[in-house]
RNA sequence: GCAGAAGUGGUGGAAUUGGUAGACACGUUGGACUUAAAAUCCAAUGGCCAUUAUGGCCGUGCGGGUUCAAGUCCCGCCUUCUGUACCA
């Protein structure tokens, strides 16, 4: 009988979904254990599942902990909400959701095809009301918390506390300080209902604010800062502006330190753990506040005005010479002096119209200019310049720095530049080249109090003494900001909230859940407001608590009420939304009463193991951090971390092909008549990959002068050019299909050109070969294209499906073979040259069982030798499965079947607890020989075998002997045979006299069990 | 610039606490079986030199060091990838 993998495959497939083999029980006595993959990502217009590498290694460590005995939660879901599903939307006119029952049962059929042990009766999809319905609820949840747990709660609560005591006249006494609900509660009434809306506002764990945020008009939504990459969208690859804009932001700020200080209890991969700590990016020194020391024409109240800053370094207060703000500050046009005002607004309104991306593409040139005004310095009194800078973020920290050019490299150069003095406060270090900014070296100087201490001694030191000036303290600062959380799109969880008068108002949990209304178009309205802009059954009836046609209201927030009908929120939420909880809803997952119960979750209690990309780090993975923390805070969760462990599965990637595009602004070359940009424009230039490298080994940005170029474009233009510029920078590379290239990677031009999606695009392209020569019928110039292993994506024409292995060699095979692959974090292109080995290794496995004249395993006694085969493939592969080595294990099965080929072994004690062995790996295989070999039910939970090592006794060794540390021969000695004798013996024999001719060792190293190293 | 990871045959990749480098596969070459092909099986396969068998030298990005012994530990570099970026 022949392995046919067809059937076995189709089999078992059926029969685990009618079984329903995997369900987990939410109460079992077995132990517990909870395996969980990030959310696959839809895309476009249905799903399509890419490579399952994280799928299988969670797959086969679950199968593994159902054969160790435990209760297994293996959940699958959708995170259905995405951009691309809208965009899709947005194009094709169709609704956005991607959760058809159609696609969901193609994306069923294609992961049950490759044998995944889900438990699908606990479906979760974020899309769905059902579930969305929870996650307003604990938007809800958040609104109405105040933070408790900010590193800086002091001084956050001062701050209120200053509220209270101007405004409501009342007398806050310090004790209150740890309780401030309670403190809120007592005297809250005092407050007008307006200001009280403020104040909460102001303090609530989510809340409005007029924001500078990320706003991307190709995309008609913002982006948060980890949605950017180099300044552009991360979907699509559209420019970003900043833009002011009323959103709903997550005080996630407020979580900073228990985020840093909860990584020490999770077992995840240390880069991960950094990425997140780097972005938290915490930082512990002090703010110091200065004066300005006014002058005549100040504007902005009496008073004087006060700039803070926050400094790593107030050690180096001394040698402050001058101060910088950013362009953004606040107190700029209040400063400035009126001769520099003119040069000040000059310089704030350049800069303002520089992207982000320009002001990090080039952070080399030093622009700032001086406002005029001083402030005066805490100890020395004496006069301190005040500049603008745009190397100085608005952002972070106060938007100010005190400027110390000796202890700064950025401080250095801009005084430098603008040759502002450069006091060294350095014992014995030379600060004429460069800053000297070694902490741990410093010995400060030329500072009265401070003189002779070192770093740490002088923080404290001057710490202590701005105090008592009132001037300043000890401050930890955090890099993380808020997120915002509210996007300009259709396909979201709405927010449960309405406007009155201005002010947001929650919508009582009873009436929940606020379902998505209908809408003509998904494209923001023609007023700019988002989407649900366009909806026309989008206002809140507060008398009936239900949702009603707005014809009754005006959409607009401030808009009076009209008879009790008031405007619901138009955004919606972010993607990650949905995401940072459902992995708590699965433990209960049609729950109608709660998020899921207290019996549930206390059963469950966390993700034991989580399995997705590293790319989750700063968004998804850190959301769900601080969404698990504020549950906890609230009593509803167990532990305040939702995932025990965590590893990062690298990614299957595809091989690109590119072409390379000249784009049309890079030609600044004269000519007579018309517009040669024009032309370029109606005739793109691609040049080959080698004339691309050629030209990018310049020194950036120069402008190339090409002679082939400029014969070429007369050629073509026929007429004569007098110069070519390229900028290096301004050559693109664009993907092509891989239906266009040969296998020798030469493009088939004339395809490309007749392609309907790229229409006119290509149509009057020029392409150069790689001999600097135009492509054209009468020569046989040919373009290569370029290539590069990237991600895989649809617009990068680089997808391949691992469809096409299941169908040739099976769904086992290709389990197998992903795994095979290499260690399972590292990122690999795929290529399935390998593939015949473990699917011969399939054939070879059912040879074991089968040969020609059918079943032939039998209840003989194994030999010795088969026992030790099997145990030590035993103890390898349940040390590989708990390392996450699956690479390694799928060798030890190759080299176990091999060894009982050749031993001929037909025992059922052999081949019985091999398949269980290989059954995580290769399910349906195993379950067809499980079945053959007379069992009824599943080898699902069949126990996994023990190992003995009473099988891997050895009486001998073979042990290696070195001559100098060099391996020469081995010789078989008793194990047992102490060190003494085996030095004897190995001296006295035949080839170790050979090796030394007669020499007598200088030493001889004896290692018993290991090794014998002769030093002569 | 900073942080993290990595660098081993023609290729993917193995190698416990330092202890026989290249497991297991792919590919290649030769052979068996076939009219032939496929499939299957056997053998060889890091490089160089030698060959009558036994052999010898060099080899884990580069340069040093520690050690009886280094892919593994230490110091100094180079390269690649990932993240982050004027963070005071």
């Amino acid at each position: 009988m022949k392995y046919d993998f067809n059937t076995i495959e189709k089999k078992w497939q059926e029969y685990w979904a009618k079984n329903q083999t995997f369900k987990a029980e939410n109460q079992s006595d077995k132990p517990k254990y909870y395996v969980l993959d990030m959310f696959p990502y839809p895309s476009g217009a249905g799903l399509h599942v890419g490579h399952p590498l994280g799928y299988i290694a969670s797959d086969i460590y679950a199968r593994y902990k159902r054969h160790q005995g435990f209760n297994v939660l293996h959940p699958q879901g959708y995170d259905s909400f995405g951009l691309p599903a809208e965009q899709y939307a947005i194009q094709t006119g169709q609704h956005p959701a991607v959760t058809t029952e159609e696609n969901i049962k193609t994306y069923r059929r294609q992961l049950d095809q490759i044998g995944f042990s889900f438990d699908w009766s606990r479906e979760v999809r974020t899309s769905d009301p059902k579930y969305y319905k929870w996650t307003q609820w604990i938007f809800i949840q958040l609104f109405n918390s105040w933070y408790n747990n900010s590193a800086n709660k002091a001084e956050d609560i001062s701050e209120l506390i200053k509220i209270f005591e101007t405004e409501g006249n009342i007398n806050v006494n310090a004790a209150c300080d740890d309780d401030i609900e309670l403190f809120m509660a007592e005297d809250w009434n005092r407050f007008s209902s307006e200001r009280q809306q403020q104040i909460l506002l102001q303090y609530r764990l989510t809340y409005l604010a007029e924001t500078e945020v990320n706003w991307c008009p190709a995309l008609g939504t913002v982006l948060a800062n980890d949605e950017i990459v180099n300044g552009v969208s991360e979907r699509g690859g559209h420019p970003v502006i900043r833009k002011k804009m009323t959103q709903w932001s997550m005080r996630i700020s407020a979580y900073a330190e228990r985020l840093l200080q909860g990584l020490h209890t999770i077992d995840w991969p240390e880069p991960l753990k950094e990425m997140q700590r780097n972005w938290i990016g915490k930082s512990v020194g002090a703010s110091v506040t200065f004066t300005v020391i006014p002058h005549v024409t100040m504007s902005g109240g009496e008073g004087s005005h006060h700039i803070s800053v926050f400094t790593t370094r107030p050690d180096t207060i001394f040698g402050v010479s001058f101060m910088t703000l950013a362009p953004e500050h606040e107190l700029v046009s209040q400063i400035t002096t009126p001769e520099h005002k003119a040069e000040v607004d000059a310089y704030i309104e350049a800069t303002a119209k520089r992207s982000e991306r320009d002001r990090m593409a080039d952070v080399k040139t030093i622009t700032g200019v001086f406002t005029g005004a001083y402030v005066e310095h805490p100890f020395t009194k004496e006069p301190i310049p005040v500049w603008i800078g745009d190397y100085v973020l608005a952002g972070y920290g106060t938007g100010a720095v005190m400027s110390v050019p000796c202890g700064d490299q950025r401080d250095y150069d801009f005084a430098k530049h603008f040759n502002i003095s450069i006091p060294n406060i350095f014992e014995g270090v030379d600060i004429s080249e460069e800053a000297f900014a070694d902490k741990d070296n410093t010995i400060i100087a030329n500072s009265d109090f401070l003189n002779g201490l070192n770093y740490k001694d002088a923080t404290k030191k001057v710490i202590e003494e701005l105090e008592k000036l009132g001037q300043g303290q000890g401050k930890t600062n955090y890099r993380l900001r808020d997120a915002v959380f509210s996007r300009q799109r259709y396909w979201g969880e709405p927010f449960p909230v309405y406007y009155v008068n201005g002010m947001p108002q929650m919508i009582d949990e009873a009436y929940l859940p606020i379902e998505l209304p209908e809408v003509e178009k998904y494209l923001p309205t023609e007023t700019g407001e988002p989407p649900l802009g366009n909806a026309t059954v989008w206002a809140w009836d507060a008398e009936n608590n239900k949702v009603v046609s707005n014809d009754l209201c005006h959409s607009e927030r401030n808009e009076e009420s009209h008879n009790g009908i008031y405007p619901l929120e138009l955004n919606t939420m972010p993607g990650w939304a949905g995401s940072s909880q459902y992995f708590n809803r699965y433990m209960d997952p049609h729950n109608d009463e709660a998020i899921f119960s207290q019996e549930a979750i206390n059963y469950w209690q966390q993700v034991d193991l989580y399995i997705g990309g590293s790319e989750h780090a700063t968004g998804h993975l850190l959301y769900s951090r601080f969404w698990q923390k504020f549950m906890f805070d609230k009593g509803l969760v167990p532990c305040d971390e939702f995932a025990k462990k965590l590893i990062n599965q690298g990614m299957i990637l595809g091989t690109s092909a590119f072409v390379y595009r000249v784009s049309p602004n890079s030609f600044g070359f004269d000519t007579k008549g018309e517009k040669i940009i024009d032309l370029i424009k109606k005739h793109p230039i691609f040049i080959s990959k080698i004339l691309f490298d050629e030209l990018n080994k310049l020194p950036e940005s120069i402008k190339v002068f090409n002679e082939d170029l400029k014969s070429m474009l007369n050629e073509v233009f026929e007429r004569k050019l007098v110069r070519v510029d390229i900028k290096t920078t301004e050559i693109q590379p664009l993907h092509v299909k891989v239906k266009y290239i040969n296998a020798s990677d030469e493009l088939d031009i004339d395809g490309l050109k007749k392609d309907e999606e790229f229409g006119e695009d290509f149509e009057n392209a020029i392409f150069v070969s790689d001999n600097s020569r135009l492509i054209h019928k009468d020569n046989n110039e040919k373009y290569i294209v370029g290539r590069d292993v990237e991600k895989m994506s649809k617009s990068k024409y680089n997808v391949v499906n691992p469809d096409a292995i299941c169908e040739q060699y099976g769904a086992d095979s290709l389990r197998l073979y992903e795994m095979f692959l290499g260690p399972l974090e590292q990122y690999k292109p795929w290529n399935t040259a390998g593939i015949t080995g473990v699917h011969s290794f399939l054939k070879k496995l059912w040879k074991l069982y089968f040969d020609d004249n059918g079943f032939k395993v039998t209840d003989t006694s194994p030999t010795k030798e088969s026992l030790k085969t099997l145990h030590k493939t035993i103890k390898k592969v349940q040390e590989d499965i708990e390392n996450f080595s699956f690479n390694t294990s799928v060798s030890t099965f190759m080299i176990a079947v091999n060894e009982l080929t050749t031993q001929k072994c037909t025992s059922k004690t052999i081949l019985e607890p091999l398949l269980i062995l290989i059954s995580p790996y290769a399910p349906h295989i195993a379950e067809e020989l499980w079945q053959v070999l007379g069992y009824n039910e599943s080898i699902a939970t069949a126990p996994f075998p023990v190992f003995d090592e009473k099988h891997l006794v050895e009486s001998t060794k073979n042990y290696p002997i070195s001559f100098n540390g060099k391996m020469r021969f081995t010789m078989e000695l008793p194990l047992d045979m102490d060190k003494e004798e085996i030095e004897k013996t190995v001296l006295a024999s035949e080839k170790t006299q050979e090796q030394l001719q007669g020499r007598t060792p200088k030493k001889v190293i004896v290692v018993p069990g290991k090794i014998v190293n002769i030093v002569g």
